[in-house]
DNA sequence: GTCGAATGGTTCGACGATCGAAATGCTATA
DNA sequence: TATAGCATTTCGATCGTCGAACCATTCGAC
């Protein structure tokens, strides 16, 4: 690996950034299986709960097309997680008045407090774990995390491209 | 949190990087998936292909329990995703002459290659993404996300000590 | 040494999540 | 109005995972 036009040490940075992420990653990956497992849903419902309630507090409900989009699954997938989700009480199907072909998805109670109970203590956790570094720091990898996760969504969107697919 | 009357926009800082955090979790998420996919894979067949890449490199062989236990799995789901990947040519069986029920798994250069594919692109768009920042900015976000990434482990492991764990 | 317990993997049957294709209901355009 | 197009749903099939029972091997105690 030749160091290109940077300063010394931007490689071993880089991989160390990289490396930071992919482990941040896996260990999310086996946390959001351990919570899913102990509330009795899949990854893909959680992640929906996750994705529907970040919408939801924007005040601007998703639907569920925009919700197969962002778990990356077919449309059929999408409707049995959302009748599983309903059949739990967790969302509510509501037909958009303005266009009634489509559903907008609202989130019960039940799983407003099931999302705060995932992210209140892992939230309070992360607080104590950065307790001493300086507030710029955070919003400084807050900005490199955005853009390393705008290289994976581009690197999704490129592999789909190799098997052109649904939509 | 002392930092209620601390500086302005700590709270909103540590709210920022959280959820950038999250974000680039479910964009892997997705991520591997899609790549799997188009590899004719499941998402623990990758996973699991790179868990044995990692280790092949270190030149300690893994043995199908231990790859249980990274990709957190059950015993048969494990032979059947080892079954699964020595039928497409990507690993091999091998008994540990020392203790004949062992078994060690060796790749071929299919999955090595498979596993270069997947790192090498996302790696060059990374590098690309994060170009015009200073080598100190990447330097500072890897320590941030290892906290982060310390918080996560804590939180699961609090977690499963709610629900303890067969295994 | 021999027997029982523990360990590492495998087989089997069942279930659940996802897929693709066809169907349904709705909207927009002509 | 007819027609084309879109968002969601239904249906049948497939694949990955689980749990329990099972084989082979090693270890420990007598």
């Amino acid at each position: 690996m030749r160091e290109q036009t940077g300063p010394p040490g931007r490689a071993a940075a880089l991989d160390e950034v990289a490396r930071a992420l992919q482990v941040s990653a896996v260990e999310s990956d086996v946390f959001v299986d351990v919570f899913a497992r102990a509330h009795h849903l899949g990854r893909s419902d959680l992640n929906a709960i996750m994705w529907i309630a970040a919408s939801a507090e924007q005040g601007r409900p998703l639907t569920a097309g925009e919700l197969a989009a962002r778990l990356g699954l077919g449309a059929s997938a999408t409707t049995s997680l959302i009748d599983r989700l309903e059949g739990a009480g967790h969302v509510e199907r509501i037909r958009d008045p303005r266009d009634r072909r489509r559903l907008t998805l609202s989130m019960n109670d039940t799983a407003l407090a099931m999302a705060r109970e995932f992210f209140q203590p892992l939230g309070r956790r992360m607080a104590e774990a950065l307790a001493d570094l300086p507030t710029e720091d955070l919003l400084v990898a807050a900005e490199v995390i955005r853009r390393m996760t705008g290289a994976i969504v581009a690197s999704r969107e490129a592999a789909r491209a190799d098997r052109p697919e649904p939509r």
